[in-house]
DNA sequence: CCGATTTTGTTCTCACGTTCACAAACTCCT
DNA sequence: AGGAGTTTGTGAACGTGAGAACAAAATCGG
């Protein structure tokens, strides 16, 4: 059942430098699938097995892991645990990375209490606020820290990863400071455009964005009747009675 | 100040089907960014002004807004309000969109009590949840209510939008019902990957996906030395020792 | 009214991503 | 052992997106 692990002498001389950022991206969700087929008992899974439990076409599937290396056994498929190891280690979650949340309104008490965490190569290190009502708050197994205490945590605990979850007005101003920290990755959740140096990622979720996609092929789902109802170029003076549109994840 | 509105005989032949998706998802930014100016009393601003504050190429953000038809003025820029209307209209918020979020857990809890929704095109209008233990706690000012009663709402309240925030488990089934209920548009936050019929747009957030992205580049940034520290082919018989890698936002 | 200046809208080119299609490689059955 | 059947890995074709560059159109100063 366990196929040859086909270690050949010739090594695939591992894709050099540079995964494609889509590849990347799809990366977690392999895993993902993977996860779940082991938790079945399942040991062998084709391409496409993979690419239906992970939701994409085989091909995609097949060309996303030959930049990984040559992992799978032709006429056979690939070895679910070996694989979900090496996909683990290109990514890095075969090792911990440290965590913080700065910002502990709705969205970071949520996250702070996400359990699901600590099982998945990340680990909360330190929950930060600079409103003095809420340091002291002990949220899940955590206590809410002075954001004063950034840098000291950081440079403790080797944090290369910070998540703001604060409003949009103060949120430029975390990042900077995650940043002198020494941060170098960040995930934000505020509803603004952040400006890092080169060598800081950031990626950004943002819930309104996603729900206006939504609502524009929504839009057109609905017949272009829905279209003709609103005017194309309506009287100026009515403009500012517009709903206020835009925006985002704020307070 | 105001520049001439340019309505020219030969309207722009707006673009007839088919705005590119790349572009569409940007759009929400353009219309946030525009906000903002208008907010602070800047009336025009050329396509460099406009660019800096989306945070993109300003050839891009041309070509974008090139989709929607012509409403720039040459040697002049874009007037802020006009723009506005313009792209909030191609989106589909100059309407306001009913929306049901099922699973009140933390995370929609979190989204319930984010007060910025109703401002921006998107009204709740149930909260639902299938444990009887949360139906009837008010969150906010709402009431969860039961997801049984889902039809009911999606039909008299003409919910064509759906975000769930479930656990892994019974995210399919809730999808499931919500399709059925008539909703078109699901923005899904629970660690699955949705299967829908043609017709029904599905968008995923998801926590342990963006972080575990930041963490490859992160693992990259480290220099090659973490690479090595990790053995490429690991014995197998310690496979099964993993941290449990994969997975995302379950309860 | 005209030329200088600004800035848009668009064309062209290149890079990236997706999909097809098939040879190579492996297993299984006779 | 050999042929039939599977399934991977990848080359090639195609489509989409990004960025540079420039002509067209507008303003402004004289």
């Amino acid at each position: 059942m366990t196929p040859a692990r086909s270690r050949r002498p010739g090594a695939p001389t591992r894709t050099e430098r540079g995964i494609p950022e889509a590849t990347v991206a799809r990366l977690p969700v392999y895993l993902r699938a993977l996860t779940a087929l082991s938790d079945s008992g399942i040991a062998t899974a084709s391409s496409e097995d993979l690419a239906t439990a992970a939701g994409v076409n085989s091909a995609k599937l097949r060309k996303d892991l030959s930049y990984l290396g040559s992992y799978g056994t032709r006429g056979v498929g690939y070895d679910v645990e070996y694989l979900r190891y090496q996909i683990a280690r290109e990514i890095g979650v075969t090792q911990d990375w440290s965590v913080v949340i700065v910002g502990i309104g709705n969205l970071g008490h949520a996250l702070a209490n996400y359990s699901g965490f600590g099982t998945r190569g990340f680990r909360i290190v330190a929950l930060l606020d600079a409103d003095p009502e809420l340091v002291g708050d002990s949220v899940g197994d955590m206590v809410v820290r002075d954001f004063a205490e950034l840098e000291d945590i950081v440079a403790s605990d080797g944090v290369a990863i910070g998540v703001i979850t604060t409003p949009a007005g103060p949120a430029q101003e975390v990042c900077d400071r995650l940043v002198k920290a020494g941060v170098t990755s960040i995930l934000n959740f505020a509803p603004v455009v952040l400006s890092v140096p080169d060598g800081v990622d950031v990626r950004k979720v943002d819930l309104s964005i996603e729900l206006q996609i939504l609502a524009y092929h929504e839009q057109r789902k609905s017949g272009e009747a829905a279209l003709a109802e609103v005017p194309e170029l309506p009287a100026m003076n009515g403009l500012t009675d517009l709903p206020s549109v835009g925006g985002g994840f704020g307070a």
